[in-house]
DNA sequence: TTGAAAGCGCTAACAG
DNA sequence: CTGTTAGCGCTTTCAA
């Protein structure tokens, strides 16, 4: 019950006769090279797991210039997208004996750029951004500092960058959504886009490809029908209330732009007990499991997470700093 | 371009022409107790935003014996409990100035100690155990570096916990169920118990609430519709399926442990394009957004965050040692 | 086979 | 008002 104090190399080495420089180099694993005798290794162990020693990283890492941290920063922790990249990421650092550092900065630049600074001040050996509003911003604050940075999920000129194939995912849904409502013997029309940021990239390509594929089946897409209402289940649901108040029928299919969007589009539709969407297809970049079982008539697109997190480890791995954009391909689901 | 090397507070004295003291008592605002110019003060605090100057938190920490980090430990990151807690104790850490790290060890009891290990390595300052195995293995290893443990999720006998009422939620759970099988008109009858492990404190606790309901409208819970077949939607969705070929019909009721346990349930139901829970009144300890409105039979229990966490700073912030279990109210959804 | 000593970047006590 | 100095716990020569 005794709140003890930290026990410290010299410690040990008071208890066993011996230095402090012994001690370290048989708890730290250099003591091959110094030729120390077992018996004397065995009674450093000893004491030490007595006495609870646990190494200093602090002043370890003071020391030897090098913290085994890596950092993160990601915008959310709550959607299976940016949960298992943190999940994976923790997973795959400790793989490599570096100890990971996650934090989430809820979408917020000024919080991003504070959590970078306390990264830097706590010594991470590089950084990755997910989802960051500026990751060059971020960048450059941490070359200044020599910290590598690595982009995820967004494209920066300033890291090598890791992100989804934007463009060819949301064609290939778009696409999948206008033969859903083939087989259903709708006409086609032009479907409905909602959610997202118009400025950010991660939109921008999904819209390219949503356009692309109304192209390919000769379709117009709408000026109208595309509504960039940013991230958040309150906006999106505001947004299909307007919608809906403006038009007097909502298209039969639907591109949605990620989770939380969904999220607010089906609270929205099944308010007082309606079926506001019943027979809407729709399509969402971004896959959650439940969501997924909510009806017949929804796609989901996957983003690779253990995909683009290998390609990003070779990149952390062999330090890269040639700027460049690695592209993934998502996985629709279902077919 | 240039891959900068970090800039010590001996770099900004030499171009300030002054002393690493008075370099230091700037940036850390200590300075108004030494009367330091504000000329000098400014050129200074000039110099360092110029070299993009950062301190070293590892040389700071060794130095004061603090290291301003609080740790966190948490199963999993991928639901909306467990990631709702990362994300608030995040927000509530920085607000008191601490430098959060939460780490997840997917349930499992090594990685649980190995993170702690490195927890303390980092010179955590206190460490916060959400759902671990065996949090008193922990409390014990980080007594004996005179750091302060917490538990959150499930109580512990050698750390103060605040965990969720789980006895009354899922007495009032089970009651809900009971109440949507009379409005539908059915006969009540034992209901189906699945997902969690039998062991742990808070299946336990839950089982209580869930036999004590069934006791209130005198029907006699049964042994064999206690399925407590862990966590993970594989397992839950063998173990219905396994239920389904030895029992005839499933009863019309179900309380559901987890939203993972719930996740396999549902794709089981749905296996095949069939309905096999089609009227089924299910009740899951736990809430997520999506799952919630996937029938009009379900009912959530949503444990209260944000609640639990302010109860849990107050205990961290009184730096409390007391061994006490503080049980927060979950909130049932809807009605 | 081992120990002494310097120094990582910073803070705080003390001496001007 | 400011600089000198010691030392946090560790690693790493270098000398023995």
């Amino acid at each position: 019950m005794q709140p003890t104090k930290k026990s410290t190399i010299y410690d040990i080495a008071n208890l066993a006769g011996t230095s402090g420089s012994t001690v370290s180099a048989v708890l730290n694993g250099t003591w091959k090279k110094r030729r120390i005798s077992v018996k004397l290794a065995d009674r450093i162990s000893k004491i030490a797991d007595e006495l609870g020693y646990t190494l200093n990283m602090q002043a370890s890492a003071l020391r030897r210039e090098k913290s085994g941290i890596i950092g993160m920063i990601v915008p959310m922790y709550d959607n299976r997208y940016f949960s298992s990249i943190a999940q994976d990421f923790e997973q795959m650092a400790r793989q490599r004996g570096l100890f990971p550092i996650v934090t989430c900065t809820r979408r917020d630049p000024k919080l991003e750029m504070e959590a970078a600074r306390a990264m830097l001040s706590y010594q991470v050996e590089s950084l990755v951004c997910t989802g960051a509003t500026d990751p060059d911003c971020i960048s450059d604050l941490c070359r200044a500092s020599g910290v590598k940075t690595f982009n995820l999920d967004l494209p920066g000129q300033k890291a090598p960058s890791v992100i989804s194939n934007n463009f060819e995912g949301a064609f290939a849904l778009t696409r999948s959504i206008f033969k859903q409502c083939r087989e259903a013997e709708l006409e086609l029309f032009p479907l409905l886009f909602v959610g997202g940021r118009a400025g950010d990239h991660n939109t921008r390509e999904r819209l390219r490809g949503f356009i692309a594929a109304h192209e390919e089946v000769a379709i117009q897409a709408k000026h109208e029908y595309i509504l960039t209402c940013g991230y958040g289940a309150e906006k999106s649901a505001d947004t299909l209330q307007l919608f809906s108040e403006t038009n007097k029928n909502i298209p039969s299919g639907m591109f949605v732009n990620s989770t939380i969007t969904l999220e607010g589009i089906m609270r929205w539709s099944n308010k007082d007990g309606k079926h506001r969407l019943k027979g809407v297809k729709l399509g969402c970049f971004d896959w959650d499991p439940f969501a997924e079982l909510l009806s017949e008539h929804i796609l989901m697109v996957r983003q690779d997470v253990p995909e683009m997190l290998t390609r990003l480890f070779e990149l952390i791995d062999r330090k890269s700093s040639k700027i460049e954009t690695i592209e993934i391909m998502p996985i629709i689901s279902p077919r």
